[in-house]
DNA sequence: GGTTAAGCGAGACGGTACGTCCGGTCTTATT
DNA sequence: AATAAGACCGGACGTACCGTCTCGCTTAACC
C-alpha cells in the first residue's frame, strides 16, 4: 500500500545519491564520531551538494539517525531455550553495540544534541524500537519458561542494562566481561554483583 | 595542612575572579545548558575578560568539570540503619542529581565533549568521587546489617543505577517515582521489575 | 570583452554585498584610519557576515587595497600646454593625494602592514598604476614641448614627489602651498629648494 | 647640570636592566621588526619584567625610538671639501640609514603607530635631528664653496632625498646605485632624472 | 640601625581584534 | 522538480598583544 502514487512532473529523487550520503555518514561516523562529523564532509564524500542533504533531511541529527538505523547491523538475539545463555545473549548484544564505536560515541552525542527537541527524541526512540523489543522478547521467552517472572518489566531492564553499558562507555570504561556476567546474573538469578579482585 | 605555601613573586590569583567565573558558569549552565553556553557570555557574566578563563581553564570543559564540582550541592545520603529507607535514599539522590536540570544535562553533554580526552575523563571521574563514595558507603552499612551481600560491588551497582536514569533521561523520559521502586526492591530485595499499569 | 563569461553552477557572488563591504571599509578608514579599522567593524556597517569578507579578500590589508581603489577618486591631471600650470598640477595632486586623510594616512600603513608580503606589496603598486601613469603622461608632455629633457625618468621624479609629500606627513607635517611651490621648481627650472623665511 | 639631584631614598635605577632592554629591543628589531616587536619578549630577552618596560618608557613606541636613536651608528658624513663625494655621501648615507633593515622597516611603522600622537612624533624628530644636522652641514659646505645656493633649503632637500629612498623602501623597491646618482646630480647639477635602460 | 620609599621580577588581569570552523539557508544554472 | 556548486549569515572558538595591576623582595638614602 503506498503511500503516495500520486505522480507530479518533476524529477524523481535520485536514489544513488541518498545511498550515497549515508553511506558516507556511517563512515564518517566511525571514522571521527558525531561531533566531528561536518555536513560539509559527508556532501563531499557522497559526492553530492549539501543542499541535496538538507532537503531529505532537515539536520545533521535527523540525518544521523538514519545513518544509524542503516549502519547498526546487529545480529538478531538467539532464543535457543537455554535462558541463561539467551539472556546473557541480550546483555552482550546491548554490550556489543553501546560499547564499541559506532554507537556507543554517537548515540550520546545525537542524544544530547537533541536534548532540546522531543520529536526528534521520538523519532530516535521509533528507530531502536525494533532492536529493543527483539531483546524483550528473548527476555520474556525465559520469563515463559518461568526462569523470570512472568510479568517481567522489560522495559526498566532493558533501560538499566544499556544505561549501565553506555554510563561506563561515557565515563571512559569498557564493559568487561566481567561486567556482562554481573548483569546477567543479576537479571537471571537475583544475584547482586560480588566484588572481583583485580577488577579496576 | 596548606597543600602549597611555597610563595611565588607575582600577582597572586584573583579569588573573585575566579569564583565570579565559576558562578556565572553554573547559573549559565542552569539556563541554558552545557551547549549553549559559550565562553563569551561566562566572560561578559563575570565581569571577567576572556583571557583570564582561559589562562586558568583550557578549554569549556575543564571549566565546567569546576563549576560543576562547585555547583552540585546533593544533601548527603542518610544512613538511618533501616536500609531500605537507607538505599531508596540513595536511588532517590541518583535520581535527583542525574534527573534535574544542572547535572541530568550537563554531564552528558560533557562528557560526550570529552570523549577523546581521556585524562579530563579522569577528571571528571575524580570530581564525581566523593558523591559516589557517599553513596557507596551507604550501601556498604546495608551490607554490615545483612541486608545486602557482604562483599557488594557498589561500583556495578552505582553504575547501574546512574546509567539507568541517565539513560531515560537521555532519551526524554524522567525517572518516576515507580521507577525509583523499582531499582529500589532490585537493590534491596533483588526484586525484578514488574509491570505496572499506567506506566509508558 | 568579457573575462570571463563560462557559467559555472552555483549561487552568483552578492555584488550588493560585496559593494556594501568595500564602501563600508572606506567609510571606516575616513573615520578611523587603517590601524583602527576592525573586520568586525566593517562586517557590521556593510550589513555582512564577517565570513564574507574572508570569502573574497584575505586579509585587511587586501580589502583596504581594493577599497582604496575604488575609493580613490582623484580629478586627472590637466594637460593646458603650459607646462608651468600642468607640473605644477601633478604636485598638486600628489600632494593631494598623499597629504589627506583617506591615503595620506592610509597608504603607510597599509605599506607597512605589508612589508613582509611581496605579493600584496605588488597588488598595491599595480592598483596605484594608472594614477602614476596619468601624472606621467603629463610630465611626458611637457617634455615633448621641450620643458623637461627628452628622456626623463618620470619614476624617480615620481618617487621623489611622493616620497617627499609622504615623509614630511608621517612626520607630522603638512605639504604646504611652499613646499610645493619648491618642488614644482626644482622639476621645471631644476631650481634647488631656497630657504624662506616664517617657514617652519 | 644635573636636572634633578634631590636625593630621595630608594633604589636607584638600574642602568643594567636599563641596557639590557634597549639592547633587546635592538635585536629584536633587527630580527623581526617593529609590527612583530612584542614588549613580552623584549622583557623575556632582556631577564626583565614587564613592568620594568613600562617604568621607564610609556609604550612600545617610546621604547622603539631610543632603541633606534642608540642602535643607529651612521658614520658622520664626510666634507672632504670635493662637493660631488660629499653631497653623494650625503645622498647614500640617508639611502643606507632608510634603505637596510633597522631603520627602513622600523621607522615607516613607528610614524604610523605614532600617527596620532603629535608629541611622540616630535620625540621622533628631536632624535632625528642631530643626524639631519650632520648632512645638513655638509650640504651648507659645498654651498660655501659656491658648488650649491647659498640660501639653500636643506630641510626641504633632506626631505625630498629621504622620502625618495623612504618611498621605494615601503612599495618594496631598494634603492639602486642608480638611483643615488640620480638624486645627486639632482642636488649637485640640477640634472633632473633621465631614463637609464636596465632599469625596474 | 632601623625606617622609608623607590626599583624590580613575576605574573595575573581587562580589553580588542584576529582569522577559523561549522551548521544551516539561499541562489543560480544544469539535468 | 531535483541536483551541483557554492555564496551567505550567524555564532563561537581559542590566540596574540597591549598596557595595567598587584604582590613580595631588594636596595639605598635618610634619621
Amino acid at each position: 500500500m503506498p503511500e503516495d502514487d500520486t505522480r507530479r512532473p518533476g524529477r524523481r529523487r535520485d536514489q544513488q545519491a541518498h545511498h550515497d550520503i549515508v553511506e558516507a555518514t556511517i563512515s564518517l561516523l566511525r571514522e571521527q564520531g558525531y561531533q566531528r562529523l561536518s555536513m560539509d564532509a559527508v556532501a563531499a564524500r557522497a559526492g553530492v551538494a549539501k543542499t541535496t542533504i538538507y532537503r531529505w533531511w532537515s539536520n545533521k541529527a535527523e540525518l544521523v539517525i538514519e545513518a544509524l538505523d542503516t549502519g547498526i547491523n546487529l545480529p538478531p538475539p538467539l532464543s535457543t531455550g537455554n535462558s541463561r545463555t539467551d539472556v546473557r545473549g541480550v546483555v552482550q548484544r546491548i554490550a556489543d553495540a553501546f560499547g564499541a564505536p559506532p554507537l556507543g560515541e554517537v548515540l550520546p552525542a545525537l542524544a544530547v544534541d537533541l536534548s532540546q527537541d522531543p520529536e526528534a527524541l521520538e523519532r530516535l526512540r521509533v528507530m531502536l524500537g525494533p532492536r529493543r523489543a527483539a531483546s524483550a522478547s528473548v527476555l520474556l521467552s525465559a520469563a515463559g519458561r518461568g526462569d523470570l517472572p512472568h510479568d517481567l518489566d522489560t522495559t526498566v531492564v532493558l533501560d538499566m542494562v544499556a544505561g549501565a553499558v553506555l554510563y561506563r562507555r561515557l565515563m571512559g570504561r569498557q564493559p568487561t566481561p566481567t561486567f556482562i556476567d554481573q548483569l546477567t546474573d543479576l537479571i537471571l538469578e537475583s544475584k547482586l554483583p560480588r566484588r572481583h579482585d583485580g577488577e579496576s
